[in-house]
DNA sequence: CCACTTAAGCAACGCTGTTGCCAAAGTGCA
DNA sequence: TGCACTTTGGCAACAGCGTTGCTTAAGTGG
């Protein structure tokens, strides 16, 4: 369980141990996918008796989130009994607002998107317009697909904010957002629980919980801005003030040329303005050289890139920054061994990843905060 | 409970409760200190019961770790009974190997130092005369100590490890101990469990659990090089390969100077030259940028100085590296409410934090790696 | 067809924190 | 001085967790 100490109790009774442990079986479960996993290769990963794999798996099964799926060849004796994730027991909303338009998806447990919509958005119109927008993409959304129980709105915004309060600070391009609650306007408008998080940090999540699986990383988003996600440790780092993985503004040239944001050689200025002139080998060295700083500072074992600037010529982008942190490990520096890879797939996996945020607790993955004692008492 | 996913089972049985939770009142018992903590405060600080803090304060008492500490004043009803932490119940012994010299501690539960030795140290001589050394300065310490229980042994060393392996890699300017299994060939020595970290590390988690308190910074030290260790919620990052908190390389100035390490424009190189060439304020300013790129990605909230070369002008380094972040900060960055002060009180911190890693899972810190059922069967 | 192997469930169990209740130990007012 | 009240903390019974010991189910292989 989490020890995100310093605040916050971390007291464990039976309920809370129950949920920790169904969690960590629904998380097995995700991660095997529709081939599915049996009993014992459950209770070898995590660590809890057979027995007990069977008992969870049993309520599991009662509330349908958890289903046979199966038989293993035999190896000698009785052949192995598969479970599998039944996806289709729970669902969550994801809602990327951008600068310019908003998509919203309906992904099921497994992560799976089962319904998309896109449409234009102003985020410089009045916040009541852009709530209304939002709440009514939610919403029809659900109505496209009835019968579906939705546990939540996960939503991804650009600019600087609060995660744990849900309220959004200086919007880059749109200060008129500092300060709004957006989180409980949302909420209230859609009647359902809304978490709040960056673009970045969601796409980060997505990509943490989707294909390429665990490990340390980090997502350097290179679009109209440059910014990161950091997922540490299997989660995703958000830091005191949950402000971290402002990676644009790093100083990479003590008094470089100036960037927007008043500073001196940020990454992002450099970058941004190698490529304006076409130089998008040296583009790709400096967002290089800050992945390296990265990879020597946090220990990270791969580097994913996305964003629109970077779609634009993934293969130059990739071979430039794998080439700094070669050339820096070849030194003896931090760095061997890490991949670098692209996102890919556009905009949606913000989205995605935004709904994430919200299917996140179910299966363990941090942002539990204060659940005690809130089961549906009625059993059998 | 910990969830360092992606590998180590995280299933929780009823053993592993009950040690988290014993840890959770005996990590609030240390951080109260000599006061003392009352049971309801316990139950408040961990979400328990009170019945349940009287049954585990209890079996605490029964051991030995904590003891009655007189009453807090009456509120209109019965009064407080106070509960403190025995620190003699169990010692722990930290050990900082440095390039000229080493520095033992005994230290007890509540951390602080029972008993110093130091001597001279050549990590250039033969690994065995090293180690020799190393195990007398243990062996010494406890036997001017007896009767005192020793758990375990911490040691920082200077160099890249891992810390996981408790492997020496290439520490600077001693290539030869590159592979050696220091903590495996120590505890054979000694006979106690030991633990290799970091000494940045080492001296980040005695700043974490001493005086000023819990939250996310990181430590620079900057001595003869430039490192870092970084405590990201309430415990020490290590990354992926535990080699995390390369912070001396970390480039600040594009095809800036040589370094050392053969890359260009690494802060170390630029504060040292800065320093070298008399130019206090610009080595500030260097390492006060480095530092706000730090507060900017990881969104921490303090930063703290350390080193030989920090000592010798305490003043001017804070300044200086406050001054960069404030800057920042009112330009619209991060760093807004961020601390900047300086770690103190020499070397001794590191074996100090060094006997901390033994220390830190008693109080539920970081690090159980697979303990099942290793209890003392007996009771009562 | 039988011996063997592997998987999974049933029942009893030990131990966890919780609940309900009561004794202990103070304060404050009459 | 005495009684009502408040607050603390322990005792006992309890529900629920994973574990253990054993039995049953369901295959393989000679």
């Amino acid at each position: 369980m989490n020890r995100s100490r310093t605040k916050a109790p971390a007291g464990v009774n039976l309920p809370a141990l129950r949920h920790h442990n169904a969690a960590l079986v629904l998380d097995l479960l995700r991660a095997a996918g529709a081939e599915g996993i049996s009993r014992l290769e459950l209770a070898e990963g995590t660590g809890l008796t057979p027995q007990a794999v069977s008992k969870i798996t049993a309520r599991l099964r009662e509330d349908g989130l958890a289903a046979g799926a199966g038989l293993r060849p035999s190896t000698g004796g009785k052949p192995r009994t598969v479970l599998r994730l039944v996806p289709d027991a729970q669902f969550a909303v994801g809602l990327h607002l951008d600068r310019d338009g908003l998509t919203a998806v309906l992904v099921d447990l497994a992560g799976r998107p089962v319904a998309v919509a896109t449409a234009p958005l102003d985020l410089g119109a009045p916040a009541e317009r852009v709530l209304a927008d939002a709440a009514d993409a939610v919403r029809d959304l659900c109505a496209a697909e009835p019968h579906k129980p939705v546990i939540g709105v996960g939503v991804a915004v650009p600019g600087p904010l609060d995660h744990r309060d849900g309220v959004l600070h200086r919007v880059t391009g749109f200060p008129r957002w500092d300060g709004y609650p957006l989180r409980a306007a949302l909420a209230e408008r859609t009647g359902l629980p809304v978490v709040l998080d960056k673009d970045t940090n969601a796409a980060a999540l997505a990509l943490a919980l989707g294909g390429a699986g665990g490990g340390d990383f980090a997502y350097l988003h290179l679009g109209t801005g440059l910014g990161a996600g950091l997922v540490l440790g299997g989660e995703v780092h958000r830091g005191a003030r949950t402000g971290a993985g402002e990676f644009g503004h790093q100083t990479l040239q003590l008094d470089g040329p100036l960037c927007g944001c008043g500073g001196r050689g940020c990454i992002e200025a450099l970058c941004l303005a190698a490529e304006a002139r076409g130089d998008r080998g040296e583009a790709a060295r400096v967002l290089g050289t800050g992945a390296a700083n990265l990879v020597g500072l946090l220990d990270i074992d791969r580097v994913v890139l996305g964003g629109r600037t970077v779609a634009a010529d993934e293969d130059a982008y990739v071979r430039g920054v794998r080439a700094v942190i070669e050339e820096r490990a070849a030194r003896g520096g931090a760095g061997a061994g890490v991949t670098v890879t692209v996102a890919g797939g556009g905009d949606r996996p913000v989205a995605e990843g935004a709904a994430q945020l919200v299917l996140a607790p179910v299966f363990g993955r941090v942002g539990e905060e204060k659940r005690v004692g809130e089961e549906k008492a009625d059993r059998g």
